[in-house]
DNA sequence: ATATTACTTTTCAAAGC
DNA sequence: GCTTTAAAAAGTAATAT
């Protein structure tokens, strides 16, 4: 009958703003933080499934958005913290977590921890440090990972101690306090991975 | 030979009343605190088997962070002689349930975190806590595993069910470990 | 710069919002 | 879902000395 095509069209159109919304609030977090288009349209595609799939329905458009941002980021190996997106939303980072843990669960996605390794670009980038740095600072990572100085530890907290090593080991400083900032990590963090990467991997780093 | 596990909570429930006063039993026990506004239960710390006790309007008593069943029932005993000596109608010998305990063991080993989250039945976020999240259907218990091999077990109905977790778990991470050799 | 204290995760019941 | 209670694990954070 009619009423049932008006429902429809209705429907369909409130599925359309939903969409729409969704899909700006994408690129508002998106550009905001920088991110790449591929991120953007990673992120898209999930936000899309989790429409196709119900997940949306008691669930705000915006968390589930900034959920798939952040889904989409360590996808494409660009990650961003929880609290660097919760930053730029309106939704706070313990909605963000859990709607990204239900998310990742329903549409089969399972990622792998973040490596530190895929901070150290733009971590490196941030504190202007040359590529002999970053190689440095990833080369130390895989040593790390390998005897387990990873496990468990901050991923952000790891990458920023083995770029802190690097740029003094190449003779390009950079304070723990510049790390620290760039990593969001405190200088404490810093300290504390620095000792334990140093002590384990026997790393000379005088100064 | 049994790994040692250790529990370090036991929470109880069980029904001492019906229609408690907790306005005038805030009064009547030592460390109670009684705020409705902010949560319907009364809250009351024990010392001696140190718990907490949560008793609410219906006669419903929680008993948090025992170490044993009987610590649990101790404290509730204490609790009611307290409430019947204030001359309130309180349950004498209350049956008392487990609701959930806590228990701590070692892998004696330092596993491989990153290669155990391949489970399906884990989560494993360093960036938010550095144990990974393992949950067992039979029993149904949730295990966390640190880096270091320290283990922590909880959602045990019933200590049995510890040993049977730790044990499974144990055997899982033993074909994991010759998977990734 | 180090020492506390506190919060992150998981589990469970209770009554009410 | 949240509120409150307890407890362990290890990392990180905020604040005190």
């Amino acid at each position: 009958r009619l009423r049932k095509w008006q429902r429809r069209i209705r429907v369909s159109d409130a599925s359309e703003r939903n969409l729409a919304f969704a899909l700006s609030e994408l690129d508002r977090i998106a550009s905001k933080l920088g991110l790449p288009r591929n991120v953007r349209e990673n992120a898209a595609v999930l936000y899309r499934g989790a429409v196709e799939k119900g997940l949306i329905r008691g669930r705000s458009i915006e968390g589930v958005a900034a959920a798939a941002l952040y889904a989409a980021c360590r996808r494409c190996k660009v990650p961003r913290t929880l609290d660097e997106i919760a930053e730029v939303s309106r939704v706070d980072r313990k909605e963000i977590g859990r709607t990204y843990r239900f998310i990742s669960r329903e549409l089969n996605i399972r990622l792998a921890p973040t490596n530190p390794v895929d901070y150290v670009p733009r971590f490196a980038s941030e504190l202007k440090l040359p590529g002999e740095v970053e190689s440095k600072a990833i080369s130390i990572l895989k040593d790390a990972g390998k005897k387990g100085l990873t496990s468990g530890r901050g991923p952000t907290g790891v990458a920023a101690a083995a770029i802190y090593i690097a740029s003094v080991l190449q003779g390009t400083r950079r304070t723990q306090r510049e790390v620290a900032d760039v990593a969001g990590v405190t200088e404490v963090t810093i300290r504390n991975r620095y000792k334990e990467l140093t002590e384990h991997l026997d790393i000379d780093v005088t100064l | 030979m049994e790994p040692e596990i250790k529990i370090v909570n036991v929470v109880v429930s069980t029904q001492i009343g019906t229609d408690i006063d907790l306005e005038y039993a805030a009064d009547v026990l030592d460390n109670a605190e009684y705020e409705p506004e902010q949560f319907p239960g009364l809250v009351c710390r024990l010392s001696d088997p140190k718990v907490a006790l949560l008793i609410f309007r219906s006669g419903k008593l929680n008993c948090t962070g025992a170490k044993s069943k009987s610590d649990a029932e101790i404290a509730i005993k204490k609790i009611i002689a307290e409430l019947k000596e204030a001359g309130m109608e309180i349950i004498d010998n209350p049956e008392v349930s487990i609701q959930n305990m806590v228990a701590t063991t070692e892998l004696g080993m330092e596993p491989n975190l990153d290669d155990i989250s391949t489970l399906e039945c884990t989560e494993y976020e360093p960036e938010q806590f550095p144990g990974l999240v393992y949950r067992l259907s039979d029993p149904k218990v949730v295990v966390l595993i640190f880096g270091s091999g320290k283990v922590v077990i909880t959602g045990l109905k019933k200590i049995d069910d510890a040993y049977t977790a730790f044990n499974k778990i144990l055997t899982t991470l033993k074909e994991l470990e010759e998977e990734f050799y």
